[in-house]
DNA sequence: TGTGACGTAAACGTCGTACTTATTATTCCT
DNA sequence: AGGAATAATAAGTACGACGTTTACGTCACA
């Protein structure tokens, strides 16, 4: 489901990854790369790729004459987009998006506060466009359209904070807030009081007025926070 | 220099890894296996493997009949520590000390105050001894001892915030840190004041003050950008 | 002259096998 | 029982072959 067929490599990484972010291989499990190769079909090359890149991400540890074990989850590269796509679609996927909330609600407003000072005309105006978006998919069961005004408007944010590190983390929102949509029983439209917040953040950032921008978007995760303990206790 | 010689994988990805963040190999260059293997005198396995785990940090893009080529800035996984330790490493440390710094600075004080609330009394005596241990190595020359203590200190905030993915930047808050103490010019001993904050914060995650916690971090955040722009322009 | 189809070669992708090396477990000797 | 020699195991490395994709040049045709 996750990989169409672009490759044996990818295939394979894709559901080792998902077995072991899911826990199906729980930490300390060993792996055996000739097993491994025997049960996807492929040459050991192609596994030793995967387990390369598996221990790139610290999912995983390959050692001679022992195998290749299962880390310790407190190792893994909770950063990576990938690991982070895996564990959304495994089973603690609750227990990940309060992570990353909260996550967001640390970083989102200084973001926020930064884009205030440096967005470009374009930018500004781009994101005024994504809030317009936004209110105007907020009603009807028009989920999918609003997702995409919704990723849209906080990338942009965190790329006119100017700051790279904000920026890169464009991608875990996005996952969040994907996530948020097609996992979640959303079975009502976006909050209105979301909605207005983003547009006022929109004009915030427009006047470059970072407290108000930091302001504003503190509510923001906070209202998602909330949505959070409402909707997964 | 980076490592020693526990694998020829790991001799070779280390190599590449910091050419290419560098800037060395600018994005847009196209490298090819057959070229590398032989450059680096090892067989085309082990270059397949370095290329598959670049490319899982999106540092490259490996394209039939055209090669590995370079990936634009943008679309790093500048998350992951291996690509934080060699960018720092690299050309432009300053300007990649203040980007993380100034996640940093949006980071911990929020993981201060939650570290308020959750610490358990071990953290909260160890927090205290680090402080102290502070205390007595910022006079006299004894940056690497005070390094130690620093970078534990911040290590027991963000593990004891309880997220997760606060926990996860220890390490990164560990490469800034190291980094600003060897490749810096630090002549002097640590800024006083900054001595002072850490003891006061230790003080206010005992006493479970999230907002005094996060106020103080805020003050160690601000006092560590300063520096930069005194050092570093 | 411009445009399209077509063929070709260059590079990665995959495979199988053989050999090396590190590490663990076992055995054997004292 | 304890320690040293030894065997077994699984990953690490190498090499060579073939498959597959695809950029690019060629040629024919309008």
């Amino acid at each position: 489901m996750t990989t169409q067929s672009q490759g044996l490599h990818t295939h394979v990484l894709d559901t080792l990854g998902l077995e072991i972010s899911s826990g199906q291989c729980p930490p300390g499990s060993v792996l055996r790369t000739d097993e491994l190769a025997q049960r996807f079909d492929v040459s050991r090359t192609v596994i030793r790729e995967v387990v390369r890149v598996l221990e790139s991400m610290h999912l995983v540890e390959s050692r001679r004459r022992v195998g290749v074990t299962v880390r310790p989850t407190e190792t893994w590269n909770v950063y990576d987009p990938q690991v982070i796509r895996w564990r959304l679609a495994g089973a603690d996927r609750p227990r990940q998006l309060r992570s990353l909330t909260v996550l967001r609600s640390a970083i989102e407003p200084v973001a926020a506060g930064l884009a205030a000072r440096h967005a470009t005309a374009e930018q500004c105006a781009e994101l005024t466009e994504r809030a317009l978006g936004m209110v105007a998919t907020s009603r009807g069961q028009q989920l999918e359209g609003y997702l995409e005004h919704d990723i849209a408007f906080h990338r942009i944010v965190l790329n006119a904070s100017g700051n790279e590190m904000f920026a890169r983390l464009g991608d875990v929102v996005a996952e969040v807030l994907a996530g948020r949509t097609h996992h979640q029983v959303m079975f009502e439209d976006p909050d209105p009081a979301a909605v207005t917040l983003h547009v006022r953040l929109a004009e915030a950032v427009r006047e470059g007025d970072p407290d108000a921008a930091e302001r504003i978007t503190k509510e923001i995760a906070v209202g998602a926070l909330h949505e959070l303990d409402v909707l997964a206790p």
